[in-house]
RNA sequence: GGCCCCAUCGUCUAGCGGUCUAGGACAUCGGCCUUUCACGCCGACGACACGGGUUCGAGUCCCGUUGGGGUCGCCA
């Protein structure tokens, strides 16, 4: 068998939505799987609407994701050249003919084909019509008139199309410029494409596109249709994989979660990429369409969080941290404030949040209001001041030392630990939660526990 | 509206004719653990859209109905 090649071809209209992100995926899954190549092409024929920035931003996030691809981008609109020789192919073919259409016409076509229930569809009015150098013309594609155009869909199963239902369709504008369902089989057989694996909403674009591949004598490559995702708002739909970047996901996460969004593997719901690269299988891809869950994307999120190391989600968090204006190297100090939060947080966001408290200065701590209120009552205030000075000459600060410490000056105190632990953890972190109390003691130092239970003590 | 695709708990899904009084996960609700919040563990709730066939036997196959989605551009 030959080498899988498999591309993802984006319009550069834009970000890259999840949608598009899980085509992406799952063709470089197929790639990486079978050891084939993922390529990327670029179709910016639509000049209107096309950007470099966006083509740009979506090979950023492409990147972010880990989808690299393997060969140098191929730029559709600078195949023109290529176009337009198949075009003229076409033409002493005769397998196209000038269409006069006006669009008035074009619309009576189709109010008359919804007005007496047919599929709306061009006439072919227009073929065998002798030239007319002084009108405008597009190019139109003639499609067998009876039969059908069958194909089996690596997802969707068999398709049959009857030929009468498809159109003759226009493939070059009056100006001669192509359009979509030419170039892109002109450019799949160019890039030696052998899977098209893309959204659902271009199954109906399938038949048309291999009538076209056989008009040309190109091979026809095999498809696979992906069920769309389903319930995305427009603020879901026109957010970017960037979006979720900045809300704190990891990448593992979010291809987990896409992934997971119409394939499975059994059971299993957690994957790593090198798990989806080794399981992934095209026949294991849904038919149906699924809905977005947010809440299971950020428990899944939560899961992979806790797979990383410490000194990893340091390196994550890190940044999180800086874009809250908090100073903290992604040292073993950090590795060790995230260690004692991974269990907590559902995304970095929550992460930078939930370790902040430990990186600013012990006088500059704020208190939450009910939780100063509650806890830092004058009798317990002496206590706390009573159990600094106690730390204040533990020699050994580890754990087990700092809660022998602790339940002695409990002990000492005639109090039950339950009565301090709560006004020591505000006395910490300015709120009613956060880590344990002896790991918190840990990563904080004896100075700022010190210092933080002294200043509680006269707040 | 024509054509095409789809249909299991609220959501993502397992199921590839008998092992299904339908399994897992998220969410929800209880409980345990516990210095808080979590994590973890245990339990509860909860689905084969409907109607016909085929078969000894159907969630699994076929047909219809209903519902959902896609598509019908000189966009991609």
């Amino acid at each position: 068998m030959t080498q899988v090649r498999v591309r993802f071809a984006p319009s550069p209209t834009g970000v890259l939505h999840l949608g598009g992100a899980r085509t992406a995926l799952f063709n470089w899954l197929w790639a990486r799987h079978t050891g084939g190549k993922f390529l990327l092409r670029i179709e910016d024929t639509d000049r209107e609407r096309s950007t470099e920035e966006s083509a740009r931003a979506i090979a950023d996030e492409l990147r972010w994701l880990g989808l690299d691809w393997d060969e140098d981008p191929v730029i559709q609109s600078s195949r023109l050249p290529e176009h337009i020789a198949a075009l003229e192919k076409l033409i002493q073919q005769g397998r196209v003919y000038k269409c006069y259409c006006t669009p008035q016409e074009r619309e009576a076509m189709r109010e008359q084909a919804l007005a007496e229930k047919r599929t709306v569809l061009y006439d072919g009015r227009c073929d065998g019509k002798p030239d007319d150098p002084t009108q405008p013309f597009v190019w139109r594609f003639r499609m067998p008139r009876s039969g059908e155009t069958v194909f089996d869909d690596l997802v969707m199963g068999r398709v049959v199309t009857p030929n009468a239902e498809i159109e003759d369709i226009v493939i070059a504008r009056s100006d001669g410029s192509p359009l979509y369902n030419f170039v892109v089989v002109i450019d799949d057989a160019f890039m030696g494409i052998t899977h098209v694996i893309r959204g659902k909403d271009h199954l109906t674009n399938t038949p048309k596109q291999i009538q076209i591949y056989q008009a040309l004598g190109l091979s026809v490559p095999q498809f696979g249709h992906l069920p769309l995702i389903l319930g995305l708002s427009k603020r879901l739909r026109s957010a970017g994989i960037g979006a979720y970047q900045e809300q704190g996901y990891l990448r593992d996460a979010v291809n987990n979660y896409i992934a997971r969004l119409g394939w499975s593997h059994g059971d299993k719901e957690i994957f790593s990429q090198a798990e989806l690269v080794e399981l992934f299988d095209l026949a294991n891809v849904n038919r149906s369409e699924g809905a977005l869950n947010l809440e299971k994307m950020e428990w899944i999120n939560q899961q992979h969080l806790q797979a990383c190391t410490k000194e990893r989600l340091a390196e994550l968090t890190q940044p999180f941290l800086a874009q809250k204006g908090v100073e903290a190297r992604a040292d073993a100090r950090l590795a060790a404030a995230c260690e004692t939060r991974r269990t907590k947080c559902r995304t970095l966001v929550e992460m930078a949040d939930s370790v902040a408290f430990y990186f600013v200065a012990d006088e500059a701590l704020t208190y939450e209001e009910a939780a100063a209120a509650k806890h830092l009552v004058p009798r317990v205030r002496e206590l706390l001041a009573g159990l600094g000075q106690a730390l204040s000459s533990v020699p050994d600060w580890s754990e087990p030392a700092l809660q022998a410490a602790v339940s002695g000056y409990c002990d000492l105190a005639g109090i039950k630990l339950k009565e301090i632990a709560q006004p020591a953890r505000v006395a910490f972190t300015g709120s009613e939660t956060g880590p344990g109390l002896y790991e918190m003691m840990v990563v904080l130092g004896k100075t700022s526990t010190v210092a933080r239970l002294e200043r509680a003590s006269r707040a």
